[in-house]
DNA sequence: GCGACTTTGTGCCAACGTTCACAAGCGGCT
DNA sequence: AGCCGCTTGTGAACGTTGGCACAAAGTCGC
């Protein structure tokens, strides 16, 4: 049950989920939780929950719950966050410039390591306290700082050549948002997040609800 | 084989994206794509992208493949984004702003109705074209307009008040950015969108490859 | 009109994810 | 010490999703 069994990817989403709500527990002052109370403020059920956890070990005291802090300590551990890493964002363009802004990456385990954008206009100004450098510069500070993660937050059009450079950069995981599907080799992971992609989901989801009250007439 | 089949939730998600991927299509005239093609372009496998065409019909052309139109138009009138669907937008911070700002949302199918938020210092500046309005006329706005989705781009302590104002106002589908789980009631819908959970499922997969290479030694 | 070729639509099965239900284990109370 | 109540950890059933492989159905060339 040690760190050698493989943890389904969709557990491995609801850790971060669980991360979440320790560290504001942790700030609460809470010292030990149960499966119930954590699962509640992780919005899952807690079944669900202590199979998720059953796949990093057996941290538990039967009758009593987790040690909140101890749960936390090996949640980060998994997810490799126990210290900051390090991140360069590309494009800071307005999404580019709102994630920049973000304080949720220093807290919760994310350095940005350096901001890029191809537009000379941008080049040198400041945001949230670090220059915007220009894309030649890329490559040294990804392998200076060892930075594994890029964010792209660049029109669709560029997003592809960013993405390849990035890659040929060295870093092996890409949280792309912009909507395009990235050609990428193998061991390179890539996330999307599509703005416009969601409220479509949400959108079906509306329209069915309107289809069902013309059916219960 | 008509709209009375339920589409799993998965094959959803993915039709949104096949509607993208279609939209560059039309762009580009062309007017016939097989599903091998729209298959490489949405970045899925084709079996797979056929399976989610048939929950909505058969349009296809056996030996041609599809007509691109037509299957922009099903796909619209699936997710119900035929007419623009209206949106409102809670917090102008950092996030909001740079949503207000997102061109992607008009020209697939959204328009935003109206910004809000509680700072009085940004409520009257105009965002994109759009003022900022006091959250005191979100009731108003949403029932003029016939508003059903919401995005919320608040603080986290916010979060819950204004979704709950949300619903009392009738809108039945939310989309969250705030790095909290909502209660809503059951008819409500909501998506969540949490960047740093983004990050720690990559830094999670990052930690894996780290491990991967001192056990290849 | 007919045959060869192309591409769709789908039945089937395997893999994955979720939920239930309960035995095992621990703390506290008497 | 022994019992009782509480909570974990997990085996087993169930539902969902993914992918192969192939028959059905159409086009194109002659």
């Amino acid at each position: 049950m040690s760190e050698g069994r493989a943890i389904p990817e969709a557990t491995v989403a609801r850790l971060a989920v669980y991360l979440r709500a320790l560290n504001s527990m942790v700030d609460g002052g809470l010292v030990t939780v149960s499966s119930d109370a954590l699962a509640h403020a992780a919005g899952v059920n807690s079944a669900k929950l202590r199979k998720d956890l059953s796949y990093l070990g057996s941290f538990g005291t039967r009758g009593v719950g987790y040690v909140v802090e101890v749960l936390r300590e090996q949640i980060s551990t998994c997810l490799g966050v126990t210290e900051h890493r390090s991140v360069v964002l590309v494009g800071v363009g307005n999404l580019g410039h709102a994630l920049a802004g973000y304080g949720g990456f220093r807290s919760r385990g994310f350095r940005i390591a350096g901001l890029f954008d191809r537009d000379a206009a941008v080049i040198g100004e400041a945001i949230a306290g670090l220059p915007v450098l220009e894309m030649a510069e890329l490559d040294t500070v990804v392998r200076r700082e060892d930075v594994s993660i890029g964010v792209i937050a660049t029109p669709a059009a560029a997003a592809q050549d960013v993405c390849d450079r990035l890659v040929a950069s060295g870093v092996t995981s890409i949280l792309n948002f912009a909507p395009i599907v990235l050609a990428v080799p193998g061991n390179v992971d890539v996330r999307k997040v599509d703005l416009a992609v969601e409220l479509q989901i949400l959108s079906f989801h509306e329209q069915r609800k309107a289809a069902g009250l013309k059916a219960v007439l």
